[in-house]
DNA sequence: CAGACTCCCGGAAACGTTTACAGCTATCGG
DNA sequence: CCGATAGCTGTAAACGTTTCCGGGAGTCTG
């Protein structure tokens, strides 16, 4: 019974060591053939003969173990369905591909125990790094972030003293550009459509909103502010709500999800637009430009923020001991048909990123 | 110098040896208190605050060579920015987290070697499973998924004989659904806009239609089939193209991007839809009701289709020697104001999924 | 022909966990 | 008071791979 050593796996899978032993070699040759590094001809053509014959496929959670790494990189993000994230994953897929590692995103749904458990399991070692994308932060999902084993970096605004890699961009400011625009097109009742007052993104939105106004020496009624979620539906009833109450002339919203709800409420409610009701949306997605008319909207410059947070992650993951960077990006606004009075329900162009912009 | 193992890991963090040190025990009596099981009132006071003066958090993939398993679970679908897939995640992720589970999505992005490379590389143990959904299947690409070490799954048509479970629809009959309506509803000239024919689902929608056509007696105008991608934009030049060329009094449309680009098409040409040409999407996303007016759409049940995917993958993890199923779920339509002749340019109902469901 | 150099090979040690096993102490039942 | 039992503990083996290192064989140089 001096059987050291099994040479397949628990559920009969072959090893190295069953490959080896089968080419009448040591695991040592038929790792190194295996890996293509190393080995004389006829060693490689026997090991690879027997890899062949029982159908090796090496595990890659034990060669992860010695080499210390996985190839792969995960992004977690609120919401999957908003296309403002399709585009930040894009731009990030791109730049990580490069790198020859696989992006993984996972969709925490919000719920911020969901995050911190991805972080807990994904950043110990099962990835080389991680972009996040927080909505809401507290104290120990920052904690969280700044203890990951692995390097992370976070896109979106976070405290000032947060040692971790940051790329972030100005929504306030992006908000007071839709407002700049439509104030300089002749609109004075200005709506906002929010989404949640406790979300990151939400707050900076309603101060930069707020302090536009100000700015403008438009004094706030406060029944031109509404606030429902992040979401399609949650922005449509969110407008209707608004619009059964007051007559705005113009309206902003926290989103381009939220924007199309107001869209499609304004529609139903028989308002033009933007003949009746201009219309700015924010981050610029595609669905923006799938509407009829084509909406305004506010660029947080997700693809770039995106872009730059992956090229932070490879750097760091690269260079772990680097300081904490960290990264802006200027908003823009994209002037359509949603808002412009003089482009009377133009006919769609087809260089679409082309449209007057304003920074 | 008969040092004759390190305790900390190269990058100096922590290992289980670090906190067994410093409390003055084993490794295996470190072990055990840190996973809850067993210890002594003593050992186990001395372990915590070992562990957590240290910092220590375990090396998931070290636990994971040893326990043979990761508690992950991947989906690999094409595009992420197609909100049908968006659907089919939510419902995989809500099955998948009652296991204990999280999910972890990759785009593939079309490339088909890309999804070669990510089964070879995450499914060698990286995942306890995989769901995928390709739309194109080459002969290596099948050998790669039933040569998988791990369980997968498949939602999609595939060859009758492929021993890999699977979730599939019958869309050559959602197509016929659509076609059914609109021929009730009184349109003759009904044209159709497809995705590219070499990939599975484009060519049995092509299929689909043809025969429906024929079933109906109507002989086809290749002038009222279009090609393009499964995309919105190309969705909305091949519309364009074909209204360029001929009048049709419906539009059927391989799914719910093509519909937009559609529906954006024959506005900016100055059609009514569904007055003077009635449209009619397909996959029944949330999009088809952002839309003004609200898009009929043919459900292909990707909610369902994920759903079962996702049970199915389950019970193939606990018991992987089920021999191969395949499941089948149903196709059906949502009337809305696109096709309805009798519904004009309705108010949105609050309960989107409740319209006239024909299946 | 001796030495240096190159190449290839196998043994064994790592990577950081979990866990089977055996030994020890303390308690309990008879 | 002795043997059985229960509860902890530590040693060591595993999980499946890569890689360091030393030895052997061959080739080249002087």
């Amino acid at each position: 019974m001096g059987r050291k050593r099994l040479q397949e796996t628990a559920d009969g899978r072959p090893t190295v060591h069953t490959v080896a032993a089968r080419a009448g070699v040591s695991i040592a040759s038929a790792s190194r053939v295996l890996n293509g590094v190393g080995g004389s001809p006829e060693t490689v053509r026997k090991v690879r003969a027997a890899a062949a014959e029982v159908g090796y496929v090496p595990n890659a959670i034990a060669r992860s173990l010695q080499s210390q790494r996985t190839g792969l990189v995960a992004l977690a993000v609120e919401d999957i369905g908003n296309p403002v994230y399709v585009q930040m994953m894009r731009a990030i897929e791109a730049v990580v591909a490069s790198s020859g590692r696989q992006l993984l995103v996972h969709a925490t749904g919000g719920r911020i125990d969901n995050e911190t458990a991805l972080l807990r399991r994904l950043a110990n070692r099962y990835v080389d790094g991680m972009i996040v994308s927080p909505i809401r932060v507290t104290d120990d999902h920052l904690a969280a972030l700044v203890a990951s084993p692995v390097p992370v970096v976070v896109v979106g605004q976070l405290g000032a003293d947060a040692a971790v890699d940051n790329v972030r961009t100005d929504s306030r400011q992006g908000v007071a550009l839709a407002v700049d625009h439509l104030v300089a097109t002749g609109r004075r009742r200005i709506g906002f459509v929010n989404g949640p007052l406790d979300t990151v993104p939400g707050a900076a939105r309603d101060a930069g909103f707020r302090a536009a106004l100000a700015r403008h020496g438009i004094t706030l009624d406060e029944d031109l502010i509404e606030v429902g979620d992040f979401q399609y539906a949650a922005g449509r009833a969110a407008a209707e709500r608004l619009l059964a109450r007051t007559a705005p002339d113009a309206l902003v919203c926290a989103n381009d999800l939220i924007a199309v709800g107001a869209l499609h409420a304004l529609l139903a409610a028989g308002r033009r637009v933007p003949e009746d009701v201009a219309l700015v949306g924010m981050d610029d997605t595609e669905l923006a430009q799938m509407m009829f008319p084509q909406l305004s909207s506010v660029s947080l410059g997700s693809a770039e923020r995106g872009r730059r947070a992956a090229e932070l992650l490879l750097q760091r993951i690269a260079e772990p001991a680097l300081p904490p960077r960290r990264e802006q990006v200027l908003p823009s606004l994209a002037v359509r048909a949603s808002s412009s009075p003089t482009l009377p329900a133009p006919r769609p162009p087809s260089r679409p990123s082309s449209e007057g912009v304003i920074s």
